[in-house]
RNA sequence: UGACUGUACUUCCACUAA
């Protein structure tokens, strides 16, 4: 099963989904039972496309096979309807999940924010944020990017770095994604000075910069017209072994 | 008894699919 799964798996990331589906099949007729995990990557792919019909018929197969979807199977259908702005959908899958007696975790409140805060249920989404705390589900930087991101998005780049100094206030320690959004904040709002303070400030604090920073750094340089600068850190990423 | 192998959430760009 595993070696089927990882075969999938793979043809799912290549995008040919039909080959995956196929394997499917093929893996039955070896004699090889299907488990949770191989529906949970089909779904997974299948959701992302979008391709609802075909996810609704995974999922009664899994069932009739046995297998019952678990966090995994809902978070993913979550995941999937989220961040095509069904969020609504999204919540009423929460709801069969919990009443089927599966308890959502980290990941799935991290979909339920990240869908609100695409529709622009900045609110609603703060709100979550309180009941993951009441439940003991402690929110992660990653759960803060998700606002952070969105902050930066929406050029509120104030409202971002009060939530970055909230971050740490919290202890939680801002990520390398983290500071990524931050410096595109402040490339973004032209405030050059304060992004190199901030790659700096990564830097000591063990960060090594990656492809996405050096990339957030040359384009606030280029839209300087700090020509030089961006060059020096071009340079810099590839001596650092990071390809462009 | 425990650990280890395959699946889910966030940031730039490109690619692919429609």
């Amino acid at each position: 099963v595993v070696a089927f799964t990882t075969l999938m798996d793979a043809l799912c990331r290549a995008g040919r989904l039909h080959q995956a589906r196929e394997l499917l099949i093929e893996m039955r007729r070896n004699g090889c039972r299907p488990d949770g995990m191989t529906y949970n990557t089909l779904i997974h792919k299948y959701g992302d496309a979008g391709d609802i019909s075909v996810v609704c018929e995974l999922w009664e197969e899994m069932e009739t096979e046995g297998c019952k979807p678990d966090v995994f199977t809902f978070t993913t259908l979550i995941n999937a309807l989220c961040t095509r702005g069904k969020v609504d959908d999204a919540f009423g899958v929460l709801d069969k999940m919990i009443k089927k007696g599966c308890v959502p975790n980290l990941h799935t409140y991290n979909s339920l924010i990240g869908g609100l805060i695409k529709s622009n249920r900045l609110e609603e989404a703060q709100k979550l944020l309180r009941v993951m705390y009441r439940k003991r589900c402690e929110a992660t930087s990653f759960t803060y990017n998700l606002f952070l991101d969105h902050y930066v998005e929406e050029g509120q780049f104030n409202e971002a770095y009060q939530l970055f100094l909230q971050m740490k206030r919290n202890s939680i320690t801002p990520d390398i994604v983290s500071y990524n959004i931050c410096i595109e904040g402040l490339g973004k709002a032209g405030r050059v000075r304060e992004a190199k303070d901030l790659f700096a400030e990564m830097r000591q604090l063990g960060f090594s910069p990656d492809v996405i920073t050096y990339n957030m750094m040359i384009r606030c340089y280029g839209k300087a017209v700090k020509v030089d600068e961006a060059i020096q850190l071009f340079s810099e990423m590839m001596d650092n072994g990071c390809a462009p």
